[in-house]
DNA sequence: GCGTTTTATGGTAGCGCTGTCATTATTCTT
DNA sequence: AAGAATAATGACAGCGCTACCATAAAACGC
């Protein structure tokens, strides 16, 4: 029966047992080599690395996962790939993780708490050692197995809510308020929205908010608004200030809730005549370099997502076990000033 | 000490065990149900679904993997997450395995064949179903691996060699060959070109030196020739563009080896006051969204990323077992003319 | 109606590794 | 120098699942 189920399996991988066998040592004494766990004599290290490598052993991980209850994977689910925003903060993971031995699992949830509740399921069949994800909105049964479960769990992006383990991120609601701030302190009054209809981004709805609380503060309030079906790309962002401009022809700032919408709002502007900044105030979020390489470099919020992807990781990997607080980090935002409002 | 072990476990999580005796079945009929295989009793598979629901069982696929000897997970490669390019290879993969209970594990090499053998060593101690990567060209190690693994390969973007498996993408060469041959027919004849210094991106490589036949062809070369350290962004482009007209002031036009440089370009001209197209030709590579919004549409080619991610993913889930001959997929790239050339 | 195929289910032995508990050198105290 | 601590190694069971073979029951063929 062995033989059978041999001939269905890596045509004769090396397995511990092998290596052993060569470097005349138990199984257990290589598994410690490998892992670079418990005490081993300097002698015998040598020994059994050099047979690793004579037989070209790769350790079976599945073997060892199941053996030891806990895996080198790190789940990540994030809401979208289109927006450039989550490739940054993944490249932060990646950077943090790129030496320890730890490996990501993707998912992608297309911004749907149903969607991530039924990945992150399926991915905790891994047994993972952390799980990221993006906010810190989940459907009960989500954040029902991020408590329970014996792994760190990092939410990325927000800070305004409750998290299960570790928060790192930033204020949306703060950095749309101070949006509005800086605009009204600059002199614009009649404000635009020209937004997107991800009803589920819920950092661009914080923003959102944040924006018309700091109008309202100031006696103001949203002139015009609008919003394209879907994600919010460039080009929708430059047809949709279009038709804003031709709704509400006196706003004198427009709003966009990305670089991307706010990009194609400018290259609105320059196609249409109308001057930026004295005519027409733009402002949107992000920070992309695209956007500062611009002629007139866009005004915006830098938010730090390589930062955030990278600081989670870190702070994940510090120790296996939960501390019995839970920590937020809040990694701030700029005002990039720009030249567009 | 069954005891002990346990302790560390996921506490009492429920095993496939505990769904056989709620449901009154045996574990394999359970594992049967589970996986979707052999023939079930409609009632049988009722009542073990029932009972999966009631405990909340998440099978361990660790456990599986390992008695199976395979998983269900895919390994991705990718040179690189700053080039938008990448993540829109992986949302095209996404895209075609989200449904079918494929997982990704992913990782970034940075354009180094060394990084990208390590990981893919790594990589392989999970019996991975597939293995995705970019490039054609790999170390000698990771290619013997390739060869003997007992899993799928699908090698992204270039087409132009002998792939192990199956090679979705396009012939980069060709993409740059006839760059030239459409820019010598508008009539520019003296070229520059400003890249960057990624000498292990293959592709870039290969674009370039089919401008440099399509060029040779007519009597021509290139006039001046500049790059960048680093891997290239748009501001970049537009400092390497200053310095290449300061260097060579009468050349007609100038390719970029993506987009993102491209626009830099542009932005310089705008900045400097240089006529566009009529003065100095701009020409980039992959026709990123943000190009063709600009007022001046960029001339460009467009490289079909996602859809080049999403056919190597389903191509490579047709069949678990290698087929006898290799695949090769090409996904072509089409010339978009814009306005900046 | 009796063999033959098909459908539905189960028993059992591992898969390759690591946790737990020993055990035996070796070094350190005072 | 005797006891105590530490360093280095090993035996062995078992993690939770699936491949393999077996078996029983139902459907089929002529």
């Amino acid at each position: 029966m062995t033989r059978k189920r041999n001939a269905n399996r890596n045509a004769g991988a090396p397995t511990l047992a092998d290596v052993a066998r060569l470097a005349g040592m138990s199984e257990i004494t290589v598994s410690r080599v490998v892992r670079n766990q418990g005490p081993i004599a300097d002698a015998t290290r040598t020994r059994v690395l050099a047979a690793i490598s004579q037989l070209g052993y790769i350790p079976n991980r599945a073997a060892g996962s199941l053996a030891s209850a806990a895996s080198t994977l790190i789940t990540v689910l994030l809401p979208s790939l289109s927006n450039i925003v989550f490739p940054d903060v993944l490249r932060g993971i990646h950077t943090a993780i790129t030496e320890t031995g730890f490996q990501s699992v993707i998912g992608v949830t297309d911004y749907d708490p149903l969607i991530e509740e039924r990945i992150l399921l399926s991915f905790l069949a891994w047994q993972p050692a952390a799980v990221i994800l993006a906010g810190l909105h989940h459907t009960p049964t989500a954040r029902k197995h991020l408590e329970q479960g014996r792994f760190r769990v990092a939410e990325l992006m927000d800070i305004d809510g409750d998290p299960v383990d570790i928060a790192v991120g930033m204020s949306h609601r703060q950095a749309g308020y101070e949006t509005g701030r800086h605009l009204i302190e600059r002199g614009y009054r009649r404000f635009g929205y020209a937004g997107h209809m991800l009803i589920s981004d819920d950092r661009a709805k914080a923003r959102y908010q944040g924006l018309c609380e700091a109008l309202r503060e100031a006696g103001l309030s949203l002139v015009g608004e609008m919003r394209v079906p879907g994600g919010g790309s460039t080009i929708a962002g430059r047809e949709l200030l279009e038709k804003l401009l031709a709704a509400h022809t006196d706003l004198d700032v427009v709003i966009f809730p990305n670089d991307d919408m706010a990009m194609g709002g400018i290259f609105y502007c320059i196609h249409a005549g109308i001057v930026i900044k004295e005519r027409l105030g733009i402002f949107g979020f992000n920070g992309l370099d695209i956007g500062q390489a611009m002629p007139l470099p866009l005004s915006t919020i830098l938010s730090k997502r390589f930062l955030i992807g990278k600081t989670a990781a870190e702070k994940l990997l510090e120790s296996r076990e939960r501390p019995p607080e839970k920590t937020i980090i809040n990694t701030g935002f700029d005002i990039i000033e720009g030249a567009t409002a």
